[in-house]
RNA sequence: GUGGUUGUAGCUCAGUUGGUUAGAGCGCCUGAUUGUGGUUCAGGAGGUCGUGGGUUCGAGACCCAUCUUCCACCCCA
């Protein structure tokens, strides 16, 4: 017979308990996004695959889901790579769409195309999954949603400093008010590998820096090493890295021992200019990162991070891209957003218990089932009910009392309704209170008023 | 993608060095209460032990494969 069915690796149903906590997380990323502006778009889930590729560096490639063409693709792909069975090579031959992996190139995608409704600078948010065909693990799954908010079509860094009021306003508002956010800017990385002499192994020093949390100073010096970079310069890229104190300490000495590295310079000012921009509750839980690297290779400047202690890993990330539109045709568009990790989120407020109990989707009123004449009734004052904003069912089914009575207490309606023969009779309605236990009989054409003043009551 | 880990009833888990008909709690169903849930009592249903092979007189336990879970790398939300 049928075994089991099941769902793919790393992708998760949704009990209406967890839907409604998810969807609180929207909402509220989602009011927050629409208070300082940002509108919102959708794209398709998925896109052509020359869109995505290439865009996310050598790693993020092989993670991006590639959707198999229909019809007899493989009569079409070439008989050479056929028989190599070179499935990187084939996979271009059977492959023209792909899942989209983020949202951020969905989206410059979209304002190149769009260009002409859109209005510069445009603001726009966007809630929606994403795929990734990563290894499962805690806050790690293959379909997952981000809220994304970017502004394009402006350089100036009070979008930055916006970005991050933004994200701590969601934050505070989750009741994870107490986030680290880290920050650092590419330019800097950038000027550091180009004064040490190692501009050409930009992404290996990278990549080794943003391990120093768990390897220390040591093992990136020896990651480095491994990775090819001359020692010289990897000692010199390191003592820049190590530079610790207050962000503006941070910023003055790297601005002096980088004097003549012209891009460096410029990467510490745009840093500098954020940081001024910032409110102090927001400015005193921001730290700068020179670690932080980020293996997306479209950032430009800023590079953004948010963490929280009680979660292993990012929360929240972004950063600005100069020209991820020109890729497309259109040059001159910088933009500058971030990610929200909600399923991440999600986690991490189900860990520390910080969902709010009303979110238990209480309904109002459940009628009893009697049978077909009584039933009748009760939908109109089911009907009446929900006019006045009360959720209101009449159970479908005439099954035992006792069944109703459970189907009502698992669901947490406050009010059970019971309209039987005798009441039907007398156009009466016996009214229970599930929280209370205490029972009232009530004329049917006051049944509305009954219920509205209960609960204003309580 | 690499290395490890996990899987027994709807849920959380027991199950001795391989040895008859695989257990508990919770939940579910039925009844005590044919018009009253959340408490109580009595009874009941539900398992091809993730799946497919193999070893053995005999496998939930051992071996192989595969899927799934979680973890470390990698990378990232």
């Amino acid at each position: 017979m049928a075994s089991k069915p099941s769902i793919p690796k790393g992708t998760r149903d949704f009990l209406p308990e967890q839907s409604l906590r998810r969807q609180f997380i929207f909402d509220t990323a989602r009011s927050v996004f629409q208070l300082y502006g940002y509108q919102p778009i959708e794209t398709p889930a998925m896109e052509n695959l020359d869109t995505l590729l290439g865009k996310y560096g050598e790693e993020g490639d092989k993670l991006i889901y590639k959707i198999l063409n229909n019809g007899d693709f493989l009569s079409k792909a070439s008989p050479e790579k056929l028989t190599a069975k070179d499935s990187n090579a084939l996979a271009f031959e059977i492959s023209d769409r792909a899942l989209r992996y983020d949202l951020t190139v969905p989206f410059a995608r979209f304002v190149v195309q769009n260009q002409n409704e859109l209005n510069f600078p445009f603001k726009r948010y966007q809630i929606q999954p994403v795929w990734r065909a990563d290894r499962p693990q805690r806050g790690r799954y293959r379909e997952f949603y981000q809220c994304d908010v970017d502004v394009i079509g402006s350089d100036s860094l009070l979008n930055e400093a916006e970005l991050l009021c933004i994200v701590n306003d969601v934050f505070t508002k989750l009741g994870l008010g107490d986030i680290v956010i880290r920050l650092n800017n590419r330019k800097i990385l950038s000027g550091i590998a180009t004064s040490a002499g190692l501009s050409e192994y930009f992404t290996d020093m990278t990549v080794a820096i943003d391990k120093i949390d768990k390897i220390g100073v040591e093992g990136v010096k020896e990651e480095m090493i491994k990775r090819g970079l001359p020692m010289a310069g990897v000692k010199k890229a390191l003592d820049h890295i190590s530079r610790k104190g207050s962000a503006d300490t941070v910023l003055r000495m790297l601005a002096g021992s980088l004097t003549g590295a012209e891009e460096a310079q410029r990467g510490i000012e745009e840093m500098r200019k954020t940081l001024k921009a910032l409110p102090p509750e927001v400015r005193s839980k921001v730290e700068i990162d020179l670690t932080l690297a980020r293996g997306l290779n479209y950032y430009t400047g800023a590079i953004i991070e948010v963490g929280h202690a009680e979660f292993p890993s990012s929360i929240c990330g972004g950063g600005r891209y100069d020209d991820l539109t020109g890729i497309f045709g259109l040059a001159g568009m910088s933009g500058v957003g971030v990610s929200l990790g909600a399923d991440r989120i999600y986690d991490l407020m189900e860990t520390l218990g910080l969902f709010p109990d009303s979110l238990k989707a209480a309904s109002d009123v459940l009628f009893i089932n009697f049978g077909d004449a009584e039933a009748l009734s009760c939908l109109k004052l089911a009907s009446e009910l929900r006019a006045e904003g009360y959720s209101s069912e009449v159970y479908p089914d005439g099954a035992k009392m006792p069944k109703q009575m459970k189907y009502a207490n698992a669901k947490g309606f406050q009010f059970v309704v019971m309209i039987g023969s005798d009441e039907l009779k007398d156009g009466k309605a016996t009214v229970k209170n599930m929280f209370t236990g205490d029972q009232f009989a009530v004329l049917q054409r006051d049944l509305c008023n009954f219920i509205i003043e209960k609960t204003s009551e309580s």
